[in-house]
DNA sequence: ACGGTGAGAGAACGGTCGTTCTCTCGTGGG
DNA sequence: CCCACGAGAGAACGACCGTTCTCTCACCGT
């Protein structure tokens, strides 16, 4: 048998997966346990019920963009640059295979309003992101309403890169983002 | 008994409403008959499935953004304030009870994968959006990449706004989208 | 070698969903 | 006055959901 943690992290994995291609409700337990090959029994010992589930899929998607953005700003050298690397991480996010938007907005959407618990989630990445940039912003010695307009240009690229299926916007939102630091 | 085209509305009215509030997956066609006050029967007369009805839904939301994105615009003098106007729209709406973000978005994100229709519905609402959009910033002698821009700040406020309950964000985007008109 | 522990597979359960059907009853025409 | 029509209310249906339970069997210490 495979020990909890990994056991956790195999279930996890395939939720993610499946939750972000269709969506939370359109995917059954059962589709979750013949993804993960783990089973039913074992999904619940380690989750108490599928809202918890989906708040660990949240916590992966955190870390995992936490690290991503940091990698892309690590070969950046100003925190200008650091900032705009966000942009490039999300060029590449947008390319990718079932791109299908933010884990987080599309959540939000779907069970913010009857789930509290996924609701601050979400709320709580979001806020995390925006304090990163804020403290990018002001090592760029930026006022720091820019954090909060860069913000709204990654919310945005997100949603329309989903819905147009233009990855495009990633490079577009870029160069809007340098355009207000310049213009900051 | 109401004739087809009012009883049409009231339903979709009414469905609106919940789909809306608790998202679509979440409100059963039973709490529709009972907020609309149309029988069962009558509502499956008019919309072959839930899905139609989604769809109706969708088509009622991009009317009220169209009529409310030119009403806002009305009082505005030239083309740059026009396009600054969306952000005046945006503020008074974020500013509502029981605002919870962008109806297209949310839905894309719940039924996207799942339903082509909807995600039909969701793109051509956007795209129609931006063409808007590119004629006043082609009215304004701006350049077109400045429109996907705005576009872009429209999307962040809408989501940002929704996720953080922070109806500044419309300024603070307005501010943003002015600033990346004046560098254009 | 053997009995017990616990894990796996999947059936079972109660509930809810979208959709359809049935039954009742008010109403309008002859 | 009566009958046919159609509309309304809600039961019914089949499917599927999240969650729990049962049964089987492989594996372990002694």
């Amino acid at each position: 048998m495979l020990d909890d943690a990994t056991a956790r992290e195999t279930v996890v994995a395939a939720a993610d997966r499946l939750f972000y291609a269709r969506g939370v409700q359109s995917v059954g337990m059962d589709a979750v346990r013949s993804e993960a090959g783990v089973p039913l029994k074992r999904i619940y010992a380690l989750f108490r019920s599928k809202e918890d589930l989906v708040v660990a899929v949240l916590a992966l998607r955190t870390k995992q963009w936490a690290d991503g953005v940091e990698r892309a700003a690590a070969g950046a050298g100003s925190p200008r640059e650091r900032i705009l690397a966000v942009f490039d991480f999300l060029d590449a996010w947008f390319r990718e295979d079932g791109f299908r938007g933010c884990a987080f907005i599309n959540s939000f959407g779907e069970l913010g309003a009857t789930s509290p618990r996924i609701a601050d989630a979400v709320r709580e990445h979001k806020e995390s992101f925006r304090d990163h940039l804020l403290a990018l912003v002001r090592e760029a010695g930026l006022p720091d309403a820019v954090a909060v307009q860069v913000v709204l240009l990654v919310e945005g690229a997100q949603t329309t890169a989903a819905i147009t299926h233009d990855a495009d916007v990633a490079r577009q939102a870029r160069q809007a983002a340098a355009a207000l630091l310049d213009a900051a």
